[in-house]
DNA sequence: CTGTATTTGTTCGTATGTATT
DNA sequence: AAATACATACGAACAAATACA
């Protein structure tokens, strides 16, 4: 799923794919995106780099983050 | 603040600009200097370049550092 | 009310790759 | 060649808040 090895480096690659669900409906308006732990499993990334694309898509307005509870889309 | 051209390099500007401030009380005994993160902000220096700095500082035994927590003024 | 699980927040440790001087 | 610097990544530990049984 991730090239760690492209030049897109993995944090980016994740934000954009999350982006692109978002886009495609696929995490609806208000729902909850996947906690850091599940994208941890999904893309076999660290945590620090699961919260870096989280908080790329946090700068693009795409989603809102509350802290205990997760993030969700906007 | 910070003068990438000079000839003291910029790890040992902070951290001399760091003693400076533990010196004048600024941090005082026991109190936690800023972390990685701030002086990377507040310096717009790389974070392997806010380590060194704080590095240096405790090779000058000004510092104790304690993982996960931060550095503290001795 | 109490304990446990979940989830994000914070911070240092360590390593790799690239660029510049 | 070596030192310096920056970006990126993964790991580990602990805190804090919330949810729930």
């Amino acid at each position: 799923m991730i090239d760690p090895t492209a030049r897109k480096p993995p944090y980016l690659q994740v934000a954009d794919i999350l982006a692109e669900r978002i886009k495609a409906g696929q995490y609806p308006k208000d729902s909850r995106i996947p906690t850091e732990s599940e994208l941890v499993e999904e893309f076999e990334i660290g945590r620090n780099t699961a919260r870096r694309a989280v908080e790329v898509l946090r700068e693009r307005g795409l989603v809102e983050t509350v802290p205990t509870r997760g993030s969700y889309v906007l």
